[in-house]
DNA sequence: ATCTCCGGTGATCGCTCGATAAACTGAGCG
DNA sequence: CGCTCAGTTTATCGAGCGATCACCGGAGAT
């Protein structure tokens, strides 16, 4: 399986790399150029990328779609392996630096041009798996945050967070994702101060999310009074 | 310039409208299909939409990019026509009200599926125009917010709001706006109570920057002590 | 040295795209 | 009625797309 990677370099281009390193580098250099230039891209622009010529592609994918596939597969669990649950469920830290630590790195992992790009193609595409991210979002980090918030607070732990209490962690963490597009997407300027960005916005999470739990009793929401 | 609209239709089709009615129809019936299938949507299939053959675009637009710049603008700017200064800077009424219901109109304006799918096509193509609207955004809706906002805390009334402050507007902007994408793009199940949500997220907002007003004389944000 | 296999290429197919030219049609007007 | 011309269609072009084919040639086995 492990075939030699020693690949005579003497001539122009380098040829006749093993099977496995030419299919994950396609992969790569696939996921480079569709978050560039969408997936409207053609596989002739690909290939020249590559330096190899078009069909060559079609010995390793059996059509453009399934080469898409790969990249979403590629981009969007790749960098979804780092430890989340301990991150966030770690009780033996305060939970305003496991949010804090917990959004550096997630934003870390995602905040870049090529996985935005491609995350926001998939979803004006109305691609299942998109809809699988948002509800692996909601399951894996909001749901999690919101059972923290309310054991930190000394509430009934129950087993799915409410709507409204939801939807505020779906506006904190829509406005830090927000920024990612800002800055990536948009190419706007920003607090270049990712980590102080984020601890601003957790403020206002957690104030927000305190004066709820406050007036948890009774079920209608009270506005608060106007600063001033 | 008022020709007859009144047309023969005992055609099977509408054949012979006036020239302004044509293209105006042209470009509304554009937006829909681009907001739909995304610009790579084929002029032919645009075509058969408005029952009419594809060749005769091109006598009411040079270009398919003419019709498309068309269609940004009508999106875009037709919307917008709102009296949003007078919304926000209406000092007669208080800031909380204004605040929402500004976000109330505001939202009805764009959230839809037209408006967000043109708007996040724009932006993943990098198209000048969306670099405008976020522009717009920030010095006609933000750092009015903002102006208001210290004005309010009794602060003093500086022309340009601090990064600080501007990038806590822009989070709660986005918030906001990330529901509008979770409901009409990935078309997600949300809060339905929109009103509701928008209180909430100003809750938030506003309980962030009273808390930010507070300490406002250390430039360095303190952080709150978490909840309970 | 020769054979064989497979990574890689050149040529090409069928299709759709945006765009153009030429032919057609019918309402308005003398 | 017959002329006119703007509005509309038919036919077609050249380019680029995804995909397929026959073919080439060097590395490894014999």
């Amino acid at each position: 399986m492990n075939r030699k990677t020693l690949v005579k370099r003497t001539r122009a281009k380098q040829r006749r790399l093993s099977a496995d390193d030419r299919r994950s580098e396609f992969v790569t250099k696939a996921t480079e150029l569709f978050a560039e230039e969408g997936f409207g891209c053609g596989t002739r622009a690909l290939a020249r990328r590559l330096g190899v010529t078009q069909p060559l592609l079609y010995r390793y994918f059996p059509s453009k779609d399934d080469l898409i596939k790969e990249v979403y597969r590629k981009v969007y669990l790749e960098p979804l392996e780092i430890g989340w649950e301990k991150l966030l469920s770690d009780r033996s830290r305060p939970l305003r630096v496991r949010l804090q630590e917990f959004y550096e790195v997630y934003t870390d992992a995602i905040f870049n041009r090529k996985w935005l790009r491609i995350y926001l193609y998939s979803g004006l595409k109305g691609l299942d798996i998109n809809r699988w991210y948002v509800g692996m979002v909601k399951d894996k980090i909001l749901t999690r945050i919101l059972r923290e918030c309310r054991h930190e607070a000394g509430l009934a732990t129950q087993s799915r967070p409410s709507a409204a209490e939801l939807e505020l962690a779906w506006v904190f963490h829509g406005g830090i994702f927000y920024y990612g597009v800002r800055k990536y997407i948009y190419e706007a300027p920003v607090l270049e101060d990712k980590a102080q960005m984020i601890s601003d916005a957790l403020d206002l999470f957690l104030a927000g999310f305190e004066r709820m739990a406050e007036s948890a009793t009774d079920r209608r929401r009270a506005p608060i009074k106007i600063v001033g």
